[in-house]
DNA sequence: ACTAGACTTTGGAGCGCTTCAACGCGCGTC
DNA sequence: GACGCGCGTTGAAGCGCTCCAAAGTCTAGT
């Protein structure tokens, strides 16, 4: 910055001043300032620039599967929103790995970003927790803080699993089998109490059997349709709700066509995320939306005005609301 | 930290050994000063550490497209090459919008950050010679550098072509088509060179016909199936290769499921990429693999080498090799 | 008892920037 | 001609850390 100062004979100062607060300097001196930056090549350095303001125009976001549309969905959304108010957004992808997870949020609490969207696949109060205790500011994302700890992006998930099985209640089927694991991850558990609620609901005509999966991916899926499909025909449910999309796309695979078991005809299914895949599976999915880009949009307005706001700030929480999307595995 | 120093009794050089030298200094000391450290909640302000050292550990990695899982395994693999070596992959998406990703290179510029990886969608010359001009280091991933101006990983897709349509061309199909879009994307055009290659191999017996596609995503393809499918039935090809996996998922649902033309009866469909959903999809997928860990992590390995030989590095290129998967959409 | 040598600890310089009080400088006013 | 005023500009303090020369402490050898 000296280097760029003297070539145009004017103070260290001066040069800010051009970069930061340009109606300060007068045109012809701005001119040449530009004139020297460019051609010495001068690039700012952040770090000194946050070392003296504290702060960074950078928000930090922790996402626990990058491979999951909705995570990506949330990032864009929160992409276009943070530009919007002149924040980067910068990606950490943790690979649903705790250590991994810490090691970001340390990662941004060190550098001191404006502040921390977590998308987290299980209980992250501890991390939160440290990091908040240093000042910096998180927004939880689809997954509940403990209380009043922070702000939050939630879905109704009870809502999700809730229209999921009104969805197959409502199109007549009277035996419906709910696939689920990862019971303690706490949108899972939620979905299945609206699962239960839509299923108590419809009173006695209707039965709900709760199927435990090893896992929430593909081969987990491809696992519970080979079981199911071994099953004798009048004990196949004829509606199905997994809990993810995958869950559900590999289930019907297997029943359709591997063993032949037709969806819908004979099975209806019902995913829980309509994920980027859903729509173009062997039969397109009826899934449970998720609105992901609005998650993340809401996750930067609440994080911003948690820095504007300061003390007298109070944590709030934004429900969105899940949409049924329906399609060919579970029609109208 | 001058706090940290006066609860430990002891000096702020003390405290900064502590934490990055922990040899220099006495176990009892050291330990004093851990303690009052997690009793203060200090966190050390990394923009300090940087300005003083002039770098970060910190990896920036712009991915152009991140909906798409060939850039999500170059994260992967990025991800774990750089942990592997002490550094943090912070990730940035540009949504293929050149301003956001020069905006993010100069972030990553100005953060002073180890290096960058970049997965760009077009040429980059621009960006990649300004940022380099700095003495930021920069490699390129999947996409060929200007000769001589960075390090790059690159596949070798002249031979994806290739091997899609020598597949098609080994299993009996005589009248190929390739659809494509994009062409100034240099893969793109790289993909087509090796389609050509492989016809002229085979000589008079088969042809080929391209199909210029308006863009590389499932509505285009939508578009490009419909208008196959209300072909005359002796003047659809026999053998398809899609440019990407989505185009091709497209094409298959529209000839296969909306308008009846068998897949790979009438139609065999090869895609270029190998992407998640290529194995979920109607007809699973038969597909060129893009290596995208190990590009991501080839990547570091280039960047680190960079940055360790200083001076006297020279630009090296690592072209992987791609490797046919077969499905059902074009089996052996 | 004295000292060389090894091990610890200290304190201050300096990283590159922003900010702000202070300082010109020209101009209109009294 | 003295004064006040606003605009541009300056120069130095200080952000929080790392690094290093120098000082201090301890042990063992003479």
């Amino acid at each position: 910055m000296q280097d760029v100062a003297d070539a145009a004979g004017v103070s260290v100062g001066t040069v800010s001043n051009v970069l930061n607060h340009p109606a300060k300097v007068s045109p012809a001196t701005a001119e040449r300032v530009r004139e020297a930056i460019s051609r010495l090549g001068f690039v700012r350095n952040d770090a000194a620039r946050s070392l003296v303001s504290g702060s960074t125009n950078s928000v930090g976001m922790v996402l626990a599967d990058i491979e999951n549309s909705l995570f990506i969905d949330m990032a864009h959304g929160a992409q276009d929103a943070a530009r919007a108010v002149g924040q980067n957004l910068l990606l950490a992808n943790t690979a649903c790995d705790m250590t991994l997870q810490d090691d970001y949020l340390d990662l941004f609490d060190e550098s001191r970003v404006t502040g921390v969207l977590l998308a987290p696949m299980e209980d992250s109060s501890a991390g939160i927790a440290r990091i908040r205790s240093h000042g910096r500011q998180v927004v939880l994302l689809n997954y509940a803080p403990r209380p009043g700890t922070c702000c939050s992006v939630l879905v109704n998930n009870e809502h999700v699993g809730y229209l999921a099985a009104r969805h197959l209640i409502d199109t007549g089927r009277t035996r419906l089998a709910y696939v689920v694991a990862h019971d303690d991850y706490q949108p899972v558990r939620d979905r299945r109490r609206g699962v239960r609620a839509a299923v108590e609901e419809a009173g006695p005509g209707v039965t709900l059997e709760e199927i435990d999966s090893v896992g929430l991916t593909s081969s987990h899926g491809h696992v519970v349709g080979q079981d199911l499909a071994r099953r004798a025909p009048d004990d196949l449910p004829d509606g199905l709700i997994a809990v993810t999309d995958e869950l559900a796309n590999a289930i019907i695979h297997q029943l359709h066509a591997v063993a032949g078991i037709r969806v819908p005809d004979r099975v209806a299914v019902v995913g829980c995320e309509n994920n980027r895949a859903a729509g173009a599976s062997v039969v397109p999915l009826t899934a449970v939306d998720m609105p992901g880009r609005t998650m993340g949009q809401e996750a930067i307005r609440l994080l911003m005005d948690e820095v504007a706001s300061g003390a007298q700030h109070r944590h709030a929480t934004v429900v969105l609301e899940p949409e049924l999307i329906v399609r060919a595995s579970a029609p109208r």
